[in-house]
DNA sequence: ACCTCCGGGACCGCCCGTTTCT
DNA sequence: AGAAACGGGCGGTCCCGGAGGT
């Protein structure tokens, strides 16, 4: 068989991609509505796939649900706000400037629809175990990349040593949600860039020695 | 008719008692399961209402979330983070205080089934415009509820004049949301506590030069 | 309200009727293709009745057929077996003669469709402890009809007394389900009539004295 | 292509013992479920086997249940009950040690799930053509293994030669169907047998005048 | 001979809302 | 003001079968 087949093959029967196309379409669908309020019919007659084909590689709407926070909402949380911070010799900086980025460049989803693990959060944190297993590891994984930020920067003396890490840590990823659910609330991004104002300097005050947030 | 007719007629007759029996299992159990997740019906059979009494005082199921946001969970937001702060010639520590009490004292509602403003926020901002004029107004009166305590607090010389109050409120509120949000995920006090305490950290930061908490 | 007012009004909402008819028509569908053969559409188009209506007067599917179980085939079965047989005083003579009816007399339902006691039987008894407890509820009272009239017959002297009631009335219902299912499975009533044949003649064994069946 | 490699294909290709697997769990679990309510892909997860072995053995689900009733319920009820008996010069004896085994000696199995043939029958016999021909087929093959053993009985001069061996054996088939729903409705093995003890007193009629069941 | 992947229909249950009536 | 009957539609799930591939 050719090369050229079997890449036609590939077209017509290619499982991957099928997967691929079922949970991108419901990310969106569930990003857009909540997992109670997204429809598997809409999903489906979206993304041009079958209901024998979604329920070929996904046991039920729940655990569709779950492939997305591990999936998709993970990774992209770490790529997004993680990535850039981690290992740098200030993670202050490089944080502030992800922030800013991540807040200022903001599409039309983040303002509209807000942070995806905070919306699942609120929604099934307190109705489904297993929901909160995998909902509780993202945000843990968010934390301790944080975390392991922030002693690197210590050790690297750009970041106060009498700080907790982890409480830091914490903290910043509770802050990102909040704003985010600020954001989504008001729709204005006056109101929550001015809000952000205050946590990036608040931010600065992680800094060792001389930047002061009252010079 | 006989007295004792009326008697009877007052149990079952009596629209204040009905309408807020109905508006308080539906805060509940919406507060539990979400706005989409929540059934009309189980609301129903749990307050020992009917489908004619609850459609006799409210429209639709939105109308009813409607008045449950205006009518419950405004009032008691404010009541329970506003209050004590506004008037207050040092409300600095007096949010602290209270911030302390709210996070501490928390009943296991508040851990499990976190902040329900934001949970509904968070569901329903994106999705009606209806729901997000109510969500704004509830989380506009909270941050300005702040605003001008903060506003009180430097004219009275407590609060750092270089501020802005409504940055502040916006941030404050924000930040609450947040770590609420963190609580309800985890369902760790000693997570959310450390996070808060940088939170309440950083509040400390807003008091002017001399930081006088029992002055 | 006058007496013509009230019956108008009876025609457009009718609980009682809409029960019965749903009832009626869910026994028909499920006694020509069994329980999980029956569709609740199929029952809803063809009496006229909707999916509302159903689910208001019963609960679930299986409720709907405990229903049919204890308001139709129970009482059908006492009616058309038992009370032509119970408080004779010849009851042998009786049974035989509401069996050569009954089975004579089949109707075209009979001969297809079978004994709708034994359908659910076969089917159900041990796949739901809900369904059987009715079944044998239903079993039993036929049983005990014809033991109750054996016990008499023998009081007065036409069934001979060294007989177990209960074990003769358990015999000939579970001679009449074969049969019935005989006649089934062969729709062929010369075969099913000859095997009745045989039975009825046992039958003649159950009188006192002199009329033996090989006379 | 390497001994070892021809072992493994053996084990993976091998069609007969493939089919069989199939056969045997699908009969499994027919017999607990029924025809409608067992489920393909359950069988095929059980078996280990998939589908495309399954249709590729198998034309469709009515196929499989035609299978089964030809190769597995056939076979095995001429072998409990008509095998003891045929060619038996005292059939009726034959007849009664039979029965007594097969109800006593029964197997959990047969007193939850009752005989299979009877179950089949009742939910499948007024559905489908194809159906009816095999289970009649089957039915047939039984009452004629016993019409035959009593025809032989009466040349032997051990039954009563008025009696007509078709219908006797109709009935005795008859008979032990009514007998089994019995035991599957009430799951009562003491109300089943002393219906049973009845049954075979009748058996007991059909011999010649002097019973010599020893001689 | 066998297997993964997929097609699409239909099922039961529930849900929100309305109507009729007291 | 409140109670009960009813209207329909949509929800997730599962099911039988077939096509494509090895």
């Amino acid at each position: 068989m050719s090369a050229q087949a079997i890449l036609q093959a590939k077209r017509t029967r290619d499982p991957e991609a099928t997967r691929e196309r079922i949970l991108m379409h419901a990310f969106e669908e569930i990003y857009a509505k909540g997992y109670a309020g997204a429809s598997l019919d809409q999903i489906l007659s979206e993304s041009g796939v079958t209901k024998g084909a979604l329920y070929h590689h996904f046991a039920s709407k729940a655990d569709l649900a779950v492939a997305i926070i591990d999936e998709i909402i993970r990774p992209v949380l770490l790529h997004q706000w993680v990535e850039p911070v981690l290992g740098q010799d200030d993670p202050v900086t490089a944080l502030i400037e992800t922030a800013k980025q991540n807040f200022a460049g903001h599409d039309e989803d983040f303002v509209v629809n807000g942070c995806p693990l905070n919306n699942l959060t609120q929604e099934l944190a307190n109705t489904d175990e297993l929901f909160r297993t995998h909902l509780v590891a993202t945000f843990n994984a968010w934390t301790e990349g944080f975390a392991k930020a922030f002693a690197h920067g210590q050790r690297m003396g750009t970041v106060r040593e009498e700080l907790d890490p982890d409480a830091i840590g914490a903290f910043v990823v509770s802050g990102i949600e909040g704003l985010a659910s600020t954001l989504k609330t008001t729709r204005d991004p006056k109101v929550a860039l001015s809000a952000a104002g205050v946590f990036l300097a608040f931010l600065e005050t992680l800094r060792t020695a001389a930047p002061s947030p009252a010079a």
